[in-house]
DNA sequence: GTAGGGTTAG
C-alpha cells in the first residue's frame, strides 16, 4: 500500500522501488515510478537504476534496456545492473555485449559477469572471465573467489581450485569467511579431495549450519558415513540447529553406510526434537535406507503408508535396489505405477528398462524403450570430463573431437586387450542379443568415462590419481571395467557421477558396488 | 549503488 498523505522524497522512492523489485511487484513499482516522475525525480540516477532493476527482476529486460539506453551517465554500476538483468534470464550474449562496452570495469562488474556465466552453466567461459579479469589487473575479492570456486566445483577443476585456494593464502586480502570457507569445502569435496575439504573445515574459526551441511553431504558423497554422522552430532553439540537440508545430508550418510536403526532414530528426531516436518526428500532417504540393505518389503510398505505421492527419485531408489537384490515382483509393481502415471523422465525410463534387462525380460525392456521413443523422450547424453594442466577436457559417447583422439583410442584398445587376456568379458556382449538396434549402437559405442580415463592415463604422470566427472551414473560395465583398469595401471581413479563418488583402487571401489 | 557458499534421495 502506498501512503499518499506524505510526499515521498528520492530516498523513500528508491527504497520502495527496491522492495517492489524484491517482491516482483511490477505494477506497484511502475506506479511509484510514475509518482517520482510527477515529483520531478524522473531523471534521478538512483531511481532510474532501481527502475532498471525492477524491470530486470520481473523479466522485462527490454524495458530495462530502454531505460539504460536513455541514461545520460551509463557508468559501470548502471551497466552491471543491466548485465544482471540479462544474466538472470539466461541472455548471456546480450550481457556480454553490455559488458564489453564498459570502459573501466571494477571488481563487482567482473564478478557479476563471472557469476552470471556460472549460473548459466558456462563454467569454462566463467573461468576465462576470471583469467581476463586478472589480465586487466582487477583484484578479485571474496565474492569473486566464491564464484570461481563454484565453477571449479561444478567442473571438477581441482587444480584450478587449489590454485585459487593458494592465491587466497598469499596475502591477497581474501578472508576465510563463511562464504569462502563453504565454497572451499564444497569445491574440494566435489572435486574428489575430501581430505582437503576436512582440513579447510577444521581450519575455520566459525562455522554455521551451511558450513556443516556442506561438510556432512561431502563426507556422505564419499561414502564416509561414520564421519558424516559424527560431524552432524558435533554440530548439534555446538548448539547449531540442523535444518531440513542437514537431515537430507545425514540420512543420506546413514543409507550409504547401511545404518538403518540410526537412520530411523535421526528421522524421528526431526519432528520430535527440532519441529521439522519431513519432506519428500527425507522420505526418499528412508526408502533408500531400507531398500539398500534389502528390506524391500518394508520399503514398499513405507512408500504405501505415505500420505504424499511418491516421486520418481524415491521410486527410482526402490527400483534400483529391487534390481540389485533381484526382487523383480515388487519392482514390477512399482514400475507399473510409474508407467501408468505417465510422468516419467528419461533417467527413470532408462532405469526401468535396465531393471527388466537385468532379469532377462527383454520384451518388457524393449517396450519401455519403445514408449520412450513414442513419447519423444531422449536419453540425456552422457558426458565425462577430466582436468589436465588446468584445462577441462570433455568427452561424449564415442567422442572423436579431441586432438589426441588417436592416442586415446590406442590406449583404450591396449587396455581392452589386457582386460581380455585377464578373462574379462564386457557385459554388453551378453546384452546385445536381445535389445533393439538403436540400443546396440549405444552399447557398442564407447562410454565417455572410458575416454576421459584413457586421456588421463596418457597425459598424467604414473601413479598420480585420475579424477573424472560424469553427468550421469556410471553403468555396471564401466564400473567393473574401471576397477580392473585401476588394478592393472596401479592408479587411483576417482569418478564423480551424478550423485556420489567412486574411489577405485586396486581392483575395488569405495561404493562397495552399490550405487 | 551493482555481485557471493548447501536443491541434498535413484
Amino acid at each position: 500500500m502506498i501512503d499518499r498523505s506524505i510526499v515521498p522524497d528520492k530516498y523513500v522512492i528508491t527504497s520502495v522501488l527496491k522492495a517492489c523489485g524484491s517482491n516482483l511487484a511490477l505494477r506497484e513499482g511502475k506506479e511509484v515510478h510514475g509518482q517520482a516522475v510527477k515529483l520531478g525525480l524522473g531523471s534521478n540516477r538512483l531511481i532510474t537504476m532501481k527502475l532498471m532493476e525492477l524491470y530486470g527482476k520481473c523479466g522485462e529486460f527490454d524495458f530495462a534496456r530502454k531505460v539504460f539506453d536513455k541514461m545520460v551517465e551509463r557508468d559501470v554500476v548502471a551497466s552491471t545492473i543491466m548485465i544482471n538483468c540479462y544474466l538472470d534470464y539466461g541472455l548471456v550474449e546480450q550481457a556480454i555485449e553490455v559488458f564489453d562496452q564498459v570502459w573501466i570495469k571494477d571488481t563487482v562488474c567482473w564478478t557479476a559477469m563471472t557469476d552470471g556465466l556460472v549460473k548459466n552453466g558456462e563454467m569454462n567461459r566463467a573461468l576465462e572471465m576470471f583469467r581476463a579479469m586478472q589480465k586487466d589487473n582487477v583484484r578479485p575479492n571474496e565474492v569473486t573467489i566464491v564464484c570461481v570456486l563454484s565453477a571449479c566445483s561444478q567442473l571438477g577443476a581441482l587444480e584450478l581450485g587449489r590454485w585459487v585456494h593458494s592465491y587466497m593464502g598469499k596475502k591477497h586480502g581474501i578472508e576465510l569467511n563463511h562464504f569462502v570457507g563453504g565454497a572451499l569445502i564444497n569445491m574440494y569435496a566435489r572435486c574428489g579431495d575430501i581430505d582437503e575439504a576436512e582440513r579447510v573445515f577444521a581450519m575455520m574459526k566459525e562455522r554455521n549450519v551451511i558450513t556443516y551441511n556442506l561438510m556432512i553431504s561431502g563426507l556422505a558423497m564419499h561414502g564416509k558415513s561414520v564421519e558424516a554422522i559424527e560431524t552432524f552430532q558435533g554440530m548439534i553439540k555446538q548448539g547449531i540447529l540442523p535444518t531440513s537440508v542437514s537431515f537430507v545430508a545425514v540420512l543420506n550418510a546413514c543409507s550409504h553406510g547401511g545404518l538403518v536403526d540410526l537412520g530411523f532414530e535421526i528421522f524421528h528426531s526431526m519432528t520430535r526434537d527440532y519441529g521439522i516436518e519431513p519432506q519428500i526428500e527425507h522420505y526418499g532417504c528412508m526408502v533408500d535406507l531400507l531398500s539398500r540393505v534389502g528390506r524391500l518389503q518394508e520399503a514398499y510398505d513405507f512408500i504405501r503408508s505415505l500420505k504424499i505421492a511418491p516421486d520418481q527419485v524415491m521410486l527410482g531408489a526402490f527400483l534400483s535396489a529391487c534390481k540389485i537384490h533381484g526382487n523383480l515382483e515388487l519392482g514390477e509393481q512399482i514400475a507399473r505405477t510409474l508407467i501408468n502415471d505417465g510422468v516419467v523422465d528419461s533417467s527413470t525410463y532408462v532405469l526401468l528398462s535396465n531393471v527388466y534387462a537385468s532379469s532377462g525380460k527383454w520384451n518388457e525392456a524393449a517396450q519401455i524403450r519403445a514408449k520412450m521413443k513414442e513419447g519423444g523422450i531422449q536419453k540425456e547424453p552422457g558426458c565425462s570430463s577430466i582436468e589436465v594442466n588446468n584445462e577441462i577436457h570433455e568427452f561424449l559417447l564415442g567422442d572423436i573431437r579431441h586432438p589426441q583422439k588417436e592416442k586415446i583410442y590406442k590406449k583404450l584398445e591396449e587396455l581392452n586387450q589386457i582386460l581380455r587376456e585377464e578373462g574379462y568379458t564386457p557385459a554388453t556382449e551378453v546384452v546385445l542379443h536381445d535389445i533393439e538396434d538403436w540400443e546396440k549402437e549405444h552399447a557398442l559405442a564407447i562410454h565417455s568415462e572410458r575416454l576421459a580415463i584413457c586421456y588421463g592415463l596418457i597425459s598424467t604422470r604414473p601413479c598420480t590419481t585420475i579424477r573424472v566427472v560424469k553427468n550421469l551414473r556410471v553403468c555396471d560395465d564401466c564400473h567393473s571395467m574401471i576397477k580392473l583398469i585401476a588394478k592393472i595401471t596401479r592408479r587411483k581413479i576417482v569418478v564423480r557421477d551424478r550423485k556420489r563418488f567412486h574411489h577405485f583402487e586396486n581392483g575395488s571401489c569405495s561404493c562397495g558396488d552399490f550405487w
